[in-house]
DNA sequence: AATGAATGAGTATTCATTCAT
DNA sequence: CATGAATGAATACTCATTCAT
């Protein structure tokens, strides 16, 4: 066996146990996760989890810098490809909806971080997160400046579009296990897309004046 | 002491455990609670939470549930002084804003309950909830059938309203932790509700034909 | 209501009490018994048990004693009505049979407090034990000497004779869960009487020499 | 170290809970005994005892279940060396008295389990009873047979034979406390077993026609 | 790198007993 | 006598973490 090899098969180990973390703690929440879960889910001996990577703390910041991280560096990329400032507030949208659509389990540890203060957030989690706070600020300034958007505060825009996915995703389950009364639909992930594109573009676009 | 203060006393000790639960679980999360805390800060013996209350998980459905009940009796309640949708609109709105500024425990417990699934919801916590749905549905149905709104799926609205100002609520320690840089501003409590205010009915509302 | 009426009334309490008490501790123990769980069967409020009798092992000798004392009562008076050594201890033999097979709870209680020692025996309870020791004792004393029954030693039929009976009540239960294969038969209570009866008096008569 | 040595260490530790759950579960019965004296007398981390065995009733059955797996072995082994039915009989019965002479723990534990119905019986448990029920079965079956017993039910002789031992074995403390008066006198193990050997021969024997 | 065993510091819950009224 | 509330001392069980091999 190589070298590489080697480092390939730790690396193997680490994903491992990373997506067998997120799974757990995004259903249970740091408290309620259990490392043996973690563990048994990895398909690794316990104690190799803390031999890899060092306690449940430690596992846990190291989950939500991967996610944010990713989330970065996907909206970073994929707003290059888009030209006006509609088309990239528009993949900024599309692009916190499918992480979120693809893999549920994200919006929830997520949530669930912000919640509990961003305690275990590391100092290159909070830089990412700035880093996207950074391009919506600068898709809408681009917007005002050219006179398509109003003058808005980015942050709100941000969080409506957190909230709204990460609440479409979150309400899941409670509205398989409760049957809601006729009259009050909730929509699948694409209409919701669409129809969150829509009011948040009315909302922010300057009027047209003919 | 009269028989009235003597059944006061009782209710007295229930609120307390009550109010002290609240804040320890929307700290702490169900499994991140210590039944010693919330007895600590009642100012009870832990003994006690059992015979009045009966277990945790009791004490924290029983918490939901006031929560939620509360709301949904103060939304019905004023919205009935309200008169045109748009009115009604924004009586719903300040009125959550109201719920989550005048006790920012509230949207974290909620927050996190809505994570885990609803596994805590009681039914009778499922039916306020149904009330909530029902009003904002009321009021889109009756704008729409005014023509003053376009036609739009109240789920959503419910969820933004619940998401913008929930995130504005539970993102405040992280603004403090962190200082954000210059040219993200978040905005205080007052402002994002006239702001939110003004996008959702922006978003909703019919462009009038002159 | 006069004064007679009152110390009735007092007698009835401490009788249900006595007589949930009994249930409760044969079915679970000293040690699994709760208070609660008595005082709900006696029908009263657990304070009053304390008013009462004073503490969850007064309550447990009180019943232990109880029982021990009226089995030596009736055994006494009993065997005064038999005349033949052999008629005596057939009475002394159906005397005890009786009073397992009238109440099953009490070989079951008596029976766990042998076990442990009688450690909650009182100094009365003793001496009642010592009574029917002495009763065995003298039948077979006199049958010995009239030439009927060999030599032998009573505690050894008087313990038979508790473990048989008291077997046969306790294993009631066991008998009906786990259905015994053919080929195993359990008597009922009247059979058993008599084959016991047959066996000890086969065991202990004098050969006769014609 | 090899690796029987390993394996070794495992069953000595298991070992070593099950001893001191049997002592301490006879002394104080199922909800009397005390995890923690467990734990303390096997010399072990209380923690161990949960991850080796599994908790308070998985640790009581299989006390129970040992024991009377064992009592099962010992009787189908040694019946095989006799080859009369009397000495078959004699064997049982000395079997049974050398268990419980061997080890006072024992008869405790069993009593107290017969008395709370067999709730902790696992089935393996139940097939070793029967199977030890079916040897005496057979005994007296074989005796009958050839004419040397008459017709009995050989669950009474099962029962007198445990009632006899059992009782013998738990009445020893009380008779140490409290001093008997002269005239009624306990016979030692010894006396007592080949006693009872007489009376349950001379009571199923035929009588012989010469 | 890998594993079964070990540990200590919790943590929810129970319950006999007492108190205030 | 009667009762609901209160208390403190247990007690079974858990779990993150470490150790020996």
């Amino acid at each position: 066996m190589s070298n590489t090899d080697y480092k390939e098969k730790q690396g193997v180990t680490i994903d491992r146990i990373l997506v067998a973390a997120l799974e757990v703690f995004s259903e249970s929440g740091l408290e309620g996760a259990r490392i043996d879960e973690i563990a048994k889910r990895a398909g690794i001996n316990k104690a190799m989890l803390y031999y890899h990577i060092g306690g449940k703390e430690a596992l846990y910041s190291e989950v939500i810098h991967q996610i944010i991280h990713h989330a970065a560096e996907s909206i970073t990329k994929n707003i290059k490809e888009a030209t006006t400032p509609e088309e990239k507030l528009v993949t900024y949208i599309r692009n916190i909806a499918g992480i979120v659509e693809e893999n549920p389990k994200i919006p929830k540890l997520i949530l669930r971080e912000m919640i509990s203060g961003g305690k275990n957030y590391t100092e290159s989690a909070v830089q990412d997160i700035i880093r996207i706070l950074k391009i919506v600020s600068g898709i809408l300034q681009e917007g005002s400046d050219k006179g398509v958007f109003i003058e808005t505060i980015p942050v709100i825009i941000h969080m409506m579009t957190l909230g709204v996915f990460g609440f479409l995703s979150i309400s899941g389950p409670l509205r398989e296990r409760f049957a809601f009364p006729k009259g009050i639909k909730v929509p699948d992930a694409r209409i919701a897309v669409e129809e969150f594109e829509k009011l948040v573009l009315r909302s922010i676009q300057q009027e047209r004046k003919e």
